[in-house]
DNA sequence: CGTAATGATTGCTG
DNA sequence: CAGCAATCATTACG
C-alpha cells in the first residue's frame, strides 16, 4: 500500500497534460444541472478523465496535485469510483474466491488442543493439568512428587508465561498494524478506488498473517513442551531417591511388622498411596531392604530403634484411652498377654495391642498387670517371636507387635548402650531365618541373645 | 573423586 | 507370579 501510494505520487508528478482545461478543475463542466440528458458531455467528460490519467505520467509536480485536487473534485468521481470499487470487488472475489473463509485449521486445532491439555493456554493458575501432576494431586500429601514435579512445574511456567506474552505482543502488534492500515487505507480510499469491503477483507488478511504467526508461536511452544516432557520423564526413568516422607513411612512399616515384612497387596497400595509412589516401588523397595536388613542386620539397628520407638511412642499416645478399656479384660484373664494369637485380646487393631503392651513394658515391667509370672514376659514374647518359624499365618500382627515391643523396650528401657548389640537383633530372622528360610542368620552380626530367643520359641 | 546408599533390573526358584 | 539374590545405574555425601 505504500509503494502503491508512492507510485501514485510518483505517477502523478512530472507531468504536463496534453493541453487540457482541467488546470484547477476551472475547466469542468459545472457540476449540477442537466445530468440526464446530457449524455454526449458526459461521454466526453468521462474520456477526459481518462485521458488524463493515461497521461498523468507526463506531468509536472504542481500540475498533478492541481488535476488531482481537480478530479477529486469532479462531479463524476463519486460515480466513477462506485464503479470501480465494484469492478474492484468482482475480480477480487473471483480471484480470492477460494480462500475467503477461513476453515478451523486442524493443524492449529491440534496445537490448541495440545496447548490446553499441557495446561499452557489455560488458565493462568490452572498449574499441571498434565498427567503428569495428576499422581501426586491425588496423594494428598504430594510433598513427594512435587518435589520432582517442581521443576517441570517451573519449566512449564516459564513456557506458559513466553506464549502469554508472545502471544499478547503479536495481539497487539496485529491490532496496531490492522489500524494503522486501515487508517492508511481510509486514507487512500480518498484518491483511489477502495471499497469498505477491500478495507475489510485487508483487514482479514492481516489477521490471517499474523495468526498464521501465532501458529508458528504456539507449534514452537509446542515443541518446547514436548522437548521438556521428554526430558523430565527421562529424568524420571533414571532412579530417584523417594522421598523422605515415604521412606519414613516405609520403614515405619518395616519396622513395625519386622516379623513379617511382607506387606499385603492392599498395604502395599495404601502404601504406595501414602508415600506417592507406585505399588511395583513398593514391593521394590520392601524387596531391596528385606534383602539388605538380612544381609547385614547390625547396620540396621540403629534405624530399628528408632523407628520402633517412634510406633511405640505415636501408638502409646494415639491409643492411651484404649488402654483403659482393655485392662478391664485383660488382667481377668489368667494367661492374660501374650496369648493374643488365640484371640484372646480382642483390641480393635493391631495398634492398640501394641500400644498396650508397650505400655505395659514402659509402665515399669509386668506391674501393671498382675500376671502369675512377670519374668515370663520375655519369653513369652520371645516365643511369640519364635512362632514365626511355623506358621507366620498365626499371628503375623501379634509377632510384629512382639518386634515393635521389643525395640520399644530396648528404647524406652535403657538398652541404648546395647545398640551394637541389641538383645533383640536376630528377631525371627535368627535361627533359619524367619521371613522365607533365609538361612544366613544373625551369626554374622548376631550378638549374645539370638540362640536365647530360638531356645524360647520350642516352648510355645 | 571415591564410596556408600539406594532404586531398579534381571535371572532364578518354588 | 511373588520373592530372593545378584547386579546395575544413579544419587548422595564426605
Amino acid at each position: 500500500m505504500m509503494e502503491e501510494q508512492a507510485r501514485i505520487m510518483q505517477a502523478l508528478s512530472g507531468v504536463t497534460l496534453a493541453g487540457h482545461s482541467v488546470q484547477g478543475g476551472m475547466g469542468l463542466p459545472p457540476p449540477h444541472g442537466h445530468e440526464g440528458t446530457d449524455g454526449d458531455g458526459r461521454k466526453q467528460d468521462i474520456g477526459d478523465i481518462l485521458h488524463q490519467i493515461m497521461t498523468i505520467t507526463d506531468q509536472s509536480l504542481d500540475e498533478a496535485q492541481a488535476k488531482k485536487h481537480g478530479l477529486n473534485c469532479h462531479r463524476m468521481k463519486p460515480a466513477l469510483f462506485s464503479v470501480l470499487c465494484e469492478i474492484k470487488e468482482k475480480t477480487g472475489l473471483s480471484i480470492r474466491g477460494a480462500q475467503e473463509q477461513d476453515p478451523p485449521d486442524p493443524q492449529l486445532m491440534r496445537l490448541d488442543n495440545m496447548l490446553l491439555a499441557e495446561g499452557v493456554s489455560g488458565p493462568e493458575k490452572g498449574g499441571g493439568s498434565a498427567a503428569a501432576t495428576a499422581a501426586a494431586a491425588a496423594a494428598g500429601g504430594g510433598a513427594d512428587n512435587s518435589i520432582e514435579h517442581s521443576d517441570y512445574r517451573a519449566k512449564l511456567t516459564q513456557i506458559r508465561q513466553i506464549y502469554h506474552t508472545e502471544l499478547e505482543k503479536y495481539e497487539q502488534a496485529c491490532n496496531e498494524f490492522t489500524t494503522h492500515v486501515m487508517n492508511l487505507l481510509r486514507e487512500q480510499s480518498r484518491t483511489r478506488p477502495i471499497s469498505p469491503k477491500e478495507i475489510e477483507r485487508m483487514v482479514g488478511i492481516i489477521h490471517r498473517k499474523f495468526s498464521s504467526i501465532q501458529m508458528q508461536l504456539k507449534q514452537s511452544t509446542c515443541e518446547a513442551v514436548m522437548i521438556l516432557r521428554s526430558r523430565f520423564l527421562d529424568a524420571r526413568r533414571k532412579r530417584r531417591n523417594f522421598s523422605k516422607q515415604a521412606t519414613e513411612i516405609l520403614n515405619e512399616y518395616f519396622y513395625s511388622h519386622l516379623s513379617n515384612p511382607y506387606p499385603s497387596e492392599e498395604a502395599k497400595e495404601e502404601l504406595a498411596k501414602k508415600c506417592s509412589i507406585t505399588v511395583s516401588q513398593v514391593s521394590n523397595w520392601f524387596g531391596n531392604k528385606r534383602i539388605r536388613y538380612k544381609k547385614n542386620i547390625g547396620k540396621f539397628q540403629e534405624e530399628a530403634n528408632l523407628y520402633a520407638a517412634k510406633t511405640a511412642v505415636t501408638a502409646t499416645h494415639a491409643v492411651a484411652a484404649a488402654i483403659h478399656n482393655s485392662q478391664a479384660n485383660s488382667p481377668t484373664t489368667p494367661n492374660s498377654g501374650f496369648q493374643m494369637k488365640d484371640e484372646e485380646f480382642q483390641l480393635d487393631s493391631a495398634e492398640s495391642k501394641n500400644s498396650l503392651l508397650t505400655n505395659m513394658f514402659t509402665a515399669g515391667s509386668s506391674a501393671s498387670f498382675s500376671l502369675p509370672n512377670s519374668g515370663d514376659m520375655f519369653m513369652s514374647m520371645q516365643s511369640l517371636n519364635g512362632a514365626s518359624y511355623q506358621g507366620a499365618q498365626v499371628g503375623t500382627n501379634v509377632q510384629s507387635q512382639g518386634d515393635t515391643i521389643h525395640h520399644a523396650i530396648s528404647q524406652t528401657v535403657g538398652y541404648n548402650d546395647g545398640l551394637r548389640h541389641p538383645m533383640y537383633s536376630p528377631h525371627s530372622l535368627n535361627g533359619n531365618g524367619g521371613w522365607h528360610g533365609a538361612p544366613t542368620p544373625s551369626s554374622v552380626t548376631s550378638p549374645n541373645e539370638g540362640p536365647g530367643s530360638v531356645h524360647s520359641d520350642t516352648s510355645n
